[in-house]
RNA sequence: GGCGGCAUAGCCAAGUGGUAAGGCAGCGGCCUGCAAAGCCGUUAUCCAUCAGUUCGAAUCUGAUUGCCGCCUCCA
C-alpha cells in the first residue's frame, strides 16, 4: 500500500512517510466558537475525519488534534451583541459544534484543546520569537516580523512584494511592514484578558496553532489541514511562527479542502445563503450529507442542493437495502476464509491511496452493491458455500468501507424504520390508517380481486405511501421528498 | 494587479499517457396479477476550443474562451 497525499506545500501528489514508522500525527484547524457550525464545517471535519479513520483502518497510531479557538475579536463582539460573557458563549458553541458532529457520525479527534487553556504555551512562543528578533513590541501589541522570516509565502505560492497590501484594508500603522501580523493583541477595556510580559491581552488568532501542535505534536509533525481559505494568511502565518520559533520544518504534508457552494453560489453571510448544519441534518439522513460530502474530491468544490442532496439519499437507501438483504440472505456470516484476489476493500484503498479520492471509492462501494445483488438474484434457494462465501466478503467490505465513510453504521432495520417514522411525521400520516389499507388490500389479493388491490395501491401512492409486494408480505416506505 | 483552481453524457461525478468508473434521471427487457425493489441492455466515436509532442492524449505542452477561489474574518 503507498499512499499518495496532494502536498499543497508542494503542488505535487507525494508518497506518504510518516515522520515515526506507525504513526500519523494530524494538526487540523478547528472553528472559531462564536457561531452555529454550517455545512462547510461539516465538510472540513467529515473530511479528516475520513482522513483519520482511514489511516487507523491501514494500521497506523493517529494523533488526531482539532483546536477550537475560543478567544478572539469575533467572540468578543457576538458576546457583547448577545450579553454574554466570551467564554459562555464560546462553551454554548463548543457544545452545539459536538451536537453537530455527533449527528454526522464524526468521531472526535485525540486531543481538542482550546486556545484559551493554552495561554502559556502561547505566551513562550511569542517570547521565543520575540528573543529570536522575529517579533516586536508595539503599541501594546506584538507583531511577527515579516521581513526577518525567510521563505514567507511559500505555502500559498505568494511572495510579499506581489501583494497589495493594504489594498482592501487599513494597514495598521503600528506595523513596521504591512504584511507583519498580530501575536498578541492588549486587551481595551472591557475586554477579557491574559497577563503578558507585554501587558493584558489576548492572543492573535494565528500563535495558537503553532502553541498547541507543538505541545502535542511536536515542532515536526506530519499532516497539517484545514480549508483552502486557511491557506492564506492563516496557515503561512503559522508556518512563519513555528519554523521561525522551532528553527525546523512545521508540518510536511498540507492538505487543504475545497469549499461548500450552495447552489452554485459561494455561501457567505452576506449572500445569507449559510446552511447550518442542525439544519440540514433535519431535513436529510446524517449519513446522506456525510455521503454527500464525500461524492467529490476533497479538494474540489462541492454543490450543496436540494436535488443533490436528494440524489445523495436515495443512494443510501440503496446501500442500505443492499445490506438489509445481504442480512436476510445470510443468517450468520463467518468471516470468508479466502476472500477475492481483487475484493472490494483492495479497490477501495487503491482509490483511497490516491489523494483519498473517495468519489471513486464510493464508486467502487456501488460496483460491489451491483455485483452482490446481481449474485443474489441469479441464486435461487439455499446458497453453495462458495456463494456464501462470496457474499460474506461483500458484506464485510461494504460495512467496512461503509465504516471509513463513517456511513451504514445502523442495523439496516434501525435505518429503515426511522425513515418510515420520519416520514410519517413529515406527511403527518399514522402507521396505524396505512397498514389497515394494506391490510385491506392483502384480502382483495387473496381474493384475486385486483382492480381493488391497484385502487388501494394508488390511494397510498397519493398519500406517498410505496408498497414493496415480497414473498414474506407487503413491505410499505414513504416516498423521498 | 498578484497567486491558484476548474471545464468529462440530461444532471452529479471518477478517470491525469494505453483507448471513457459510479450515482440520479430516461428508454428497452427480465421479474411481478399489476407494481416496487433488484438485475440485464442502452444512453459521451468522445472528454470547452485551437495547435503541438507521442506508436498512442480526456490525460503532457502552448495558446484561446468561459467559470470559480484566494490576496480581508472565513471550512
Amino acid at each position: 500500500m503507498t499512499l499518495r497525499i496532494y502536498n499543497t506545500l508542494t503542488h505535487r501528489k507525494e508518497i506518504f512517510a510518516p515522520l515515526s514508522p506507525g504513526r500519523v500525527r494530524m494538526y487540523v484547524c478547528g472553528p472559531t466558537v462564536y457561531d452555529s457550525s454550517h455545512i462547510g464545517h461539516a465538510r472540513s471535519v467529515v473530511v479528516f475525519d475520513v482522513v483519520a479513520r482511514y489511516f487507523r483502518a491501514c494500521g497506523y497510531e493517529v494523533t488526531y488534534v482539532r483546536n477550537f479557538t475560543d478567544i478572539d475579536d469575533k467572540i468578543i463582539n457576538r458576546a457583547r451583541e448577545l450579553g454574554m460573557d466570551t467564554v459562555s458563549l464560546s462553551e454554548k458553541y463548543i457544545q452545539e459544534f459536538y451536537k453537530d458532529m455527533d449527528a454526522l457520525n464524526v468521531q472526535r479527534a485525540t486531543l481538542e484543546p482550546r486556545a484559551t487553556q493554552h495561554i502559556d504555551d502561547i505566551q513562550k512562543v511569542i517570547q521565543t520569537l520575540m528573543e529570536k528578533g522575529l517579533a516586536y513590541e508595539s503599541g501594546g501589541d506584538v507583531f511577527f516580523r515579516v521581513s526577518r522570516f525567510d521563505g514567507y509565502g511559500k505555502l500559498s505560492g505568494r511572495k510579499p512584494e506581489d501583494m497589495l497590501a493594504g489594498a482592501r484594508v487599513e494597514v495598521d500603522q503600528r506595523k513596521e511592514n504591512p504584511m507583519d501580523f498580530v501575536l498578541w493583541k492588549s486587551a481595551k477595556p472591557g475586554e477579557p484578558f491574559w497577563d503578558s510580559p507585554w501587558g493584558k491581552g489576548r492572543p492573535g488568532w494565528h500563535i495558537e496553532c503553532s502553541a498547541m501542535s507543538s505541545r502535542f505534536l511536536g515542532e515536526t509533525f506530519d499532516i497539517h489541514g484545514g480549508g483552502k481559505d486557511l491557506i492564506f494568511p492563516h496557515h503561512e502565518n503559522e508556518i512563519a511562527q513555528s519554523e521561525g520559533a522551532f528553527g525546523k520544518p512545521f508540518a510536511r504534508y498540507w492538505i487543504h479542502n475545497g469549499f461548500v457552494n450552495i447552489n452554485k453560489e459561494k455561501m457567505s453571510k452576506s449572500l445569507g445563503n449559510f446552511v447550518i448544519i442542525k439544519d440540514v441534518v433535519k431535513a436529510y439522513h446524517p449519513e446522506a450529507v456525510r455521503l454527500f460530502l464525500l461524492s467529490n474530491h476533497y479538494r474540489s468544490p462541492i454543490d450543496f442542493s436540494d436535488q443533490n442532496m436528494q440524489e445523495a439519499g436515495n443512494a443510501l437507501e440503496k446501500l442500505y437495502a443492499a445490506v438489509n438483504r445481504m442480512d436476510e440472505t445470510l443468517e450468520n456470516c463467518p468471516e470468508p476464509s479466502n476472500p477475492p484476489e481483487d475484493d472490494l476493500w483492495t479497490r477501495f484503498c487503491d482509490a483511497m491511496d490516491d489523494d483519498f479520492n473517495t468519489a471513486q471509492g464510493i464508486g467502487i462501494l456501488f460496483d460491489g452493491v451491483r455485483t452482490l445483488n446481481r449474485i443474489l438474484d441469479e441464486q435461487q434457494g439455499l446458497l453453495s458455500e462458495e456463494t456464501r462465501n462470496l457474499v460474506c466478503s461483500y458484506r464485510r467490505d461494504i460495512l467496512k468501507i461503509g465504516g471509513i465513510l463513517g456511513i451504514l453504521s445502523q442495523a439496516p432495520a434501525v435505518y429503515f424504520e426511522g425513515k418510515k417514522t420520519e416520514g410519517l411525521e413529515k406527511k403527518s400520516l399514522s402507521a396505524d390508517s396505512i397498514e389497515k389499507l394494506i391490510n385491506d388490500r392483502k384480502q382483495a389479493r387473496i381474493n384475486r380481486n385486483w382492480a381493488e388491490a391497484d385502487r388501494i395501491r394508488k390511494l397510498l401512492e397519493d398519500m406517498n405511501v410505496i408498497l414493496e409486494d415480497r414473498p414474506g408480505g407487503t413491505l410499505w416506505k414513504i416516498k423521498n421528498s
